[in-house]
DNA sequence: GGAGTATGGTTAGCATAGGTAACTACCTTT
DNA sequence: AAAGGTAGTTACCTATGCTAACCATACTCC
């Protein structure tokens, strides 16, 4: 068990709280006004992956299925997605993107992340480059096994 | 008003996406199960800058006064905190940590973030220092002037 | 020095988003 | 065919954000 020398040990308590901090502030900035957070991811992930299921939704946003269950039952409620049946298991079934998702997604790609993009546009290039590259690190910090995946 | 390239412009998502999972994941990692993140976060602070007023800790976890509120009245609830009088203005209050909250923080310090702790080991030395640099900007991200402030 | 306004804090009520437990429906296995 | 396993949902609880409204104290200005 390697341990952490003492800067990195005082990084963690301080990585904690600015994601916390960033999280929190990516919630309120909500430019559409129609979308949640979450709601947003799951739509990202159909659009990326295709058709999944509910329970592959799950996983992939690491929340528990009857979390998903509500959201997928909200984004069903205002037409972004509906269900289609799974072609081998009954009890399964293919969440897919409405037209109108496609075109919102489309139409809204530029605006969506704008508060987070205007942010970055106050950090110099070289400071760019440096969260860009932790961007894949962070991912692998909530992934354990991300690193054998592609 | 600089316009991101390509390459970071789709690096935003998955920013926010990787923030958004990563801040999930620590709200889930509750090794104590006794103080919330936000409880924790609070304590942090005080830890840090010593007594302080609820408003000036709102501010500083950029929440509004009454979320801040709901936070405190939990803490003192547990005996975690008392106020005691401001001494020039009777509307405010300072927040002061009790033994216990001391104690306990103390006691748990090496504890506490664990999870993100270990996590961290999982990447390489490189990794973890791209990481660290990583740190002030995020913070400088959720606060926009940080940069003049120290 | 008192009236009116500003400010700090709390209370009340709402929404989002996470969780567990329990249930239904379907699949699998023997 | 019966038993057990699995996917999804429903019901309910908690934590954490918000705004609006309210109270108490401070400040300002006549």
């Amino acid at each position: 068990m390697t341990s952490l020398n003492t800067d990195e040990s005082q990084a963690v308590p301080r990585l904690r709280t600015a994601v916390m901090r960033l999280s929190r502030r990516l919630r309120q900035e909500r430019p559409d006004d129609q979308l949640t957070p979450s709601q947003l991811a799951v739509l990202g992930n159909l659009m990326l992956n295709g058709p999944m299921t509910p329970g592959e939704l799950a996983d992939m946003e690491h929340v528990r299925p009857p979390t998903m269950s509500r959201i997928l039952a909200a984004l069903e409620q205002d037409s972004w997605i509906t269900r289609a049946d799974h072609p081998t298991d009954g009890r399964q079934c293919l969440i897919v993107m409405t037209d109108k998702a496609h075109d919102w997604i489309g139409t809204y790609r530029e605006v969506r992340d704008q508060w987070l993009q205007q942010r970055l546009t106050a950090l110099t290039p070289e400071e760019r480059q440096t969260v860009m590259a932790a961007i894949p690190l962070l991912e692998r910090l909530v992934e354990p096994d991300a690193r054998s995946r592609r």
